[in-house]
DNA sequence: CTTAAAAATGAACATTGTTCAAGAAGAATC
DNA sequence: GATTCTTCTTGAACAATGTTCATTTTTAAG
C-alpha cells in the first residue's frame, strides 16, 4: 500500500503527462490531418521538451499509434452500444454507428486505417485485432438472420458486409472523390444493408 | 513544319526525361511504398539532379500525382477493356478486373487512394474525374438489369456497389488486417455481387 | 560565331524526426 | 536533512529530406 502510494506520485504526473500528449496529438490529427503532426508542435503545446515526447512513446510512430489504438476502443466502444435485441434493426445500428464515428471522426480513421510503418516495420498486432473484432461486430446478427448458414460461411459474410460498409463511407466521406453524397449517405447506406439482406434471403419482416 | 522539327530535339529529350522519372518514382511506389519515395532517391536513378526532378514537377506533390493519374489511367483502360456484351458478367468482370489490379498494382492504388496533399491545397481535378468515371463503369450494365429502375437512383447505386467492392478489396488486400483471406476474396467477390444484385431483384439467370 | 533563352546543376537552406550528454528532480538510505 | 543513486527532463546537435536559387551548361536563334 504505501509502495503504490509513494510510487503513484511520480507515475501519476507522468501519467497525466501521457494523456495530454495524446490529447494535443489527436486534436492535431483530428483537425488538421495526421500529416499536419509535428513532433515540435506537440512539445510545445504540453510545454514540455520533444525529448520528454520521445521518452515516452519511444518514436513518432508511437504517438501516432497510440492515438489510433484509442481511436479504435472509441469506434469499438460506440459499436457495442447499439442494441441487440433485433437483430436487423442492431445490422442498422451498427452500419449507422460506424457513419456516425467516421464523420465526426473523419481524419482519426483515416490516420487509423491509412498510417503506414517506417521502414518495414510490423503494424502492432494488438490494433490489428482490435480492428478485426470491431469487424467482427456484426457476426452475432447476422448468425441469427441466418441460422441455417454455415457459421464459417457467416463469418466471412459479416467481414465482407463490414468492408463493403467501410468502403461506402469512408469514399462517400471523402470530400474530394464524391462517390455517394455526404446528405443521402445514411439512407443510401440503410439501402445498401437493406438490399444486400435481401439478397441473402433476409426479408424485412423476419425476426427470431 | 520547321519549327516543330527543329523544337521536338529538345521537347523530346525532355519528355523522355520526363517519362523516365516517372516510371522510376513509380517503381519506388509499387515495390516499397508511397513513403519510401524519396527525390533524391529518383534523382540518383535517373542520373540527374534534384533540381531536375523539381524542375519538371514543380514539387513532390506533383511527382506523386503525376504516377497517381497514370494508375487512374491504367485503371482505367484495364476496366473498360471488360466485354461488355453480357451486364451480368460485365459486372463480375468490373469487380475482378478491379481486383486483379489492386493485386497487381496494390501500392499503386494505395498511394491513388491515400495520399494526401500539403498543407491545404485542393485535390487536382482531372484525377478526381477519372476516378469518379472509373467508378461509373457500372451504370451502364446496372441500367441494362435494371430497366425500370430512376436513372438517378442507378447512378447511385453503380456507385455504392463499386465503393463497396473496393472496401472489400481494399481491407482484404491489407495484409494487416486480414478482413477476408486474399485466396478467397476472388471467388467471394463474385458472390458478393451475385448476393446484392440477387437483393435488387436482379435473378441469375435475367438477361436483355 | 555571337548572343539570347532555356535548362541543368548542386550547394545551401528549411523543416522535421531522432539522439544523447548534461543537468534536474525524485526516491532511498543513513 | 545530507548523501547517494536512480530516473526523468532538457535542448542542443545531428540526420534525413523537401525546397530554392545563383551559377553554369546547353540549346536555339540571328
Amino acid at each position: 500500500m504505501n509502495i503504490v502510494q509513494e510510487e503513484s506520485r511520480r507515475d501519476r504526473k507522468k501519467l497525466q503527462r501521457r494523456t495530454l500528449l495524446v490529447e494535443i496529438a489527436r486534436r492535431f490529427i483530428a483537425t488538421k490531418g495526421l500529416r499536419s503532426l509535428k513532433v515540435r508542435d506537440v512539445a510545445d503545446a504540453a510545454k514540455c521538451s520533444i525529448g520528454s515526447v520521445y521518452n515516452e512513446f519511444g518514436d513518432f510512430d508511437g504517438l501516432i499509434l497510440t492515438v489510433n489504438r484509442e481511436t479504435v476502443e472509441a469506434l469499438t466502444t460506440r459499436l457495442k452500444a447499439v442494441p441487440a435485441d433485433d437483430p436487423l434493426r442492431q445490422l442498422h445500428g451498427l452500419a449507422d454507428a460506424y457513419l456516425g464515428f467516421a464523420s465526426e471522426h473523419a481524419n482519426l480513421l483515416r490516420s487509423l486505417f491509412e498510417h503506414r510503418m517506417e521502414d518495414d516495420r510490423p503494424f502492432p498486432e494488438d490494433i490489428l485485432a482490435m480492428v478485426m473484432d470491431a469487424f467482427a461486430l456484426m457476426h452475432a446478427p447476422l448468425v441469427r438472420l441466418l441460422p441455417d448458414r454455415d457459421p464459417d460461411d457467416v463469418a466471412l459474410l459479416s467481414r465482407m458486409m463490414f468492408s463493403a460498409v467501410h468502403g461506402i463511407i469512408s469514399l462517400g466521406l471523402e470530400e474530394r472523390m464524391v462517390a455517394v453524397p455526404p446528405e443521402m449517405l445514411r439512407e443510401r447506406l440503410a439501402q445498401f444493408v437493406d438490399t444486400h439482406l435481401a439478397g441473402l434471403g433476409v426479408s424485412r419482416g423476419d425476426q427470431v
